[in-house]
DNA sequence: GTCTATATTCGGATAGAC
DNA sequence: GTCTATCCGAATATAGAC
């Protein structure tokens, strides 16, 4: 269900993208999704250049017409891993009841993480050595995290130390489901417990401030 | 803090150890510390055996007569991190308060994450592309879940979904902490907050089952 | 158990023609 | 933008002497 968004930024849909701007793109976008499958069989950190060319019908040299290094290609695919997970969390039809809407919200989430694993590695954890994403790539996380803080604020989840404890929460069930359950939904199941958990023990917090309580 | 505890399981610590033998479990010990140390800076997937030769004063083949492939060190640095786990919490002084102790049982885990984010790697998160643990040292890994699983009793905890959840929990404290404050103690200092919100969720679950609640 | 020497394969990257 | 050809370095692993 996943299909790679990487359109150019600031490109109008008309003039601009002639013919061979829309074979390039094909190509760019066949290029992300070979590097997702190859990444899926050996490994973020052991994609081979050539191992991807030869998967989208290209000499190995000729991909440094997509990228000017194979840092390059992870912050093509950083970019593209956050648009995919943008589009997935933007599919929710908001119910009005934020509880119920952030319940849904994190088994979205950690859905996500289960059906792409390596996906989830980029963007969450730090398993390339030295990479790091460029400003733009990075400003597509930003936007994410923007979302979950939106959420988060509407169910009345705003302070530091509550959203930390949130986001460790949600990590846990995407760590969990993807280190000893990839595919399933083990953990995805428990969401809305969790979530429940979570606020419920931010209410009480809350009702003993106003009780005066320590 | 960190010290390689790689003793041969059964050695009688007399004569079975003679000079040759204490002279090749110091290398191996060296091998192990290096090996740790080379993973911190280039990334676990990326430990070479050249790098690795070089630091504990060996040409790179004559590594081969302390492990026969490179997953061979994988594996002897997997039983090695396991072992320092276990001591690790195992100098717990426990208060007799079960729910205190788990909240000190959680924070030395966080901490030891936090302060060996390779550790943490290569034990709980999947990112040696093939890498499989030896039966030997999986069993350490299972001795440490024997060890939670102990604790987590104590407290009253033992329903499967209450173990997914806590260990949801913990892993998401012990992975952001990595993630996001790395040597620091931001989500350190909230493990006592996430049990104490995780046992207090339990408590009601179970007096609501009493009172015949759904 | 450690060495030298070497096999073999594979990696990313560049030059320059078309 | 894509190709052929090639460079250069690095990787794991093995053979065989000492």
């Amino acid at each position: 269900m996943i299909v790679s968004t990487n359109l150019e930024k600031g490109e109008a849909p008309d003039q601009a993208v002639d013919r061979r701007g829309r074979r390039r793109e094909a190509k760019r976008s066949q290029i992300l999704t070979q590097a997702w499958a190859l990444a899926e069989r050996d490994g973020l950190a052991a994609i081979s250049l050539r191992d991807l060319a030869e998967r989208v019908d290209l000499r190995q040299p000729s991909l440094y017409a997509y990228f000017d290094s194979k840092a390059g290609l992870y912050d093509l695919m950083f970019a593209d891993g956050n648009r995919q997970l943008l589009a997935h969390v933007g599919d929710q039809v908001l119910s009005g009841d934020p509880r119920e809407d952030l319940v849904e919200f994190v088994r979205l989430l950690v859905g996500f993480s289960a059906d792409n694993v390596v996906r989830h590695q980029l963007l969450f954890q730090r398993t390339i050595p030295g990479f790091e994403p460029s400003p733009e790539a990075y400003a597509l996380a930003l936007e994410f995290i923007e979302v979950a803080r939106m959420r988060l604020a509407a169910a009345g989840v705003d302070s530091p130390a509550d959203l930390d404890v949130f986001s460790a929460l949600v990590s846990g069930l995407a760590h969990q489901q993807v280190a000893n359950d990839p595919g399933g939904d083990r953990w995805v199941r428990l969401a809305a417990r969790s979530v429940d958990m979570f606020l419920t023990e931010i209410d009480q917090r809350q009702s003993n401030e106003i009780q005066g309580g320590h």
